[in-house]
DNA sequence: CATAAATTTCAGAAATTACTGAAACTTGTG
DNA sequence: CACAAGTTTCAGTAATTTCTGAAATTTATG
């Protein structure tokens, strides 16, 4: 590996941090060097890079474009892809949340249903079946909250971000302002 | 393994995700065991529900109360160590987002800032510091807003999530209903 | 449609991670 | 304080995952 230090650093320790994240070590690395690069990278490039075999490459290239996590670019007169990751980091952010929620979350909320269909057998399983109907309600209102907020634009999810649980004591603001409203006095703003 | 079927399926989904949520198949496995039993579980209780070593066992236990995500119980008049799951699974998810936050998060916050200290050497760092610069931006974005909401009440938390992105409406309508209010108009209410 | 450049596949090797059983350790009790 | 019940540790083994290099395949172009 002859990088940059700095670049080093950061490929290095997004490839330690790769098994925490669900990917490996390469995938990890790749993608860090894809998103510093000023430039899209050959696979040649990240051979040599990083110094992995050339099939190691193509199969995280491979891995990385499943979780829709790099974007093929393609030079004048030149037939080697190319890759970069997508510039935006809101963007970058909803891939990896919709992508996670796919392989993480779906798979067990179709389970629970699945069980949950089930007529119990006794009373160890009524048990277990009303642990797992809290684990569903519990996902469900989670991806619905998830469903709903996926779809705002960058600017907005910043101000629901900066709001935080403020979000609660603006509601009870509302309800002040509305009630002060209805009795015609002046309200505060926020 | 021999337990009712419906536990018995739900253990060993919870066994098959635990690679791709960071943890592995037995400590999954004894995870969902242990939440969805209506009794706690002593170390060879587990043992024999899914037919695993008792050193495996230890490991897992020690794993997972290193997540938080178990609670050792004792049984008067025994001396063995029981272990459940917190009954409250908004509990759980406070819980679950604090340590993967811990594991997942926090340790790539701080290489960034380390790496964001240094001085570029080259336009190739430059431009390296700058998107990880815009990485570390968002990341501190989404964890200040996870710190202002880790505190909030279950109650409070389902009213943020059931708002969802309404949340952002609601915010221009406390200003028509401010500027309304300024006008002494009748508001609408919502 | 032949060729050459680029990419992918895949079987086996290497590395990593998980699991076991035996031994060591801890703790409560007579 | 000796014993027994319970728990943990750890070295070796098993299982899984990752990586490589050689061969096969695809693709653009003259």
């Amino acid at each position: 590996m002859n990088l940059p230090p700095l670049l080093q650093s950061f490929v290095l320790h997004f490839g330690e941090m790769g098994s925490r994240w669900g990917i490996n070590r390469t995938v990890g690395q790749i993608y860090a060097l894809l998103y510093a690069s000023s430039q899209p990278l050959c696979a040649d490039d990240i051979v040599e890079a990083l110094s992995i075999s050339r099939s190691n490459v193509s199969m995280s290239l491979r891995e990385l474009q499943a979780w829709n996590l790099v974007v093929m670019k393609h030079i004048p007169d030149d037939r080697r892809d190319y890759f970069t990751t997508p510039d935006d980091v809101w963007q970058i952010l909803r891939t990896l949340a919709e992508e996670r929620k796919k392989r993480e979350v779906d798979p067990t909320l179709s389970v629970l249903r699945e069980l949950l269909m089930q007529r119990p057998g006794s009373e160890e399983e009524r048990h277990a079946q009303a642990r797992l109907a809290e684990m569903q309600s519990l996902i469900e209102q989670l991806t619905k909250w998830y469903d709903d907020v996926k779809h705002l634009e960058t600017e907005q999810l910043a101000t629901l971000l900066t709001l935080g649980a403020k979000v609660t004591k603006l509601l009870d603001a509302k309800d002040r302002i509305v009630s002060l409203g209805r009795k015609r006095t002046e309200p505060k703003t926020s």
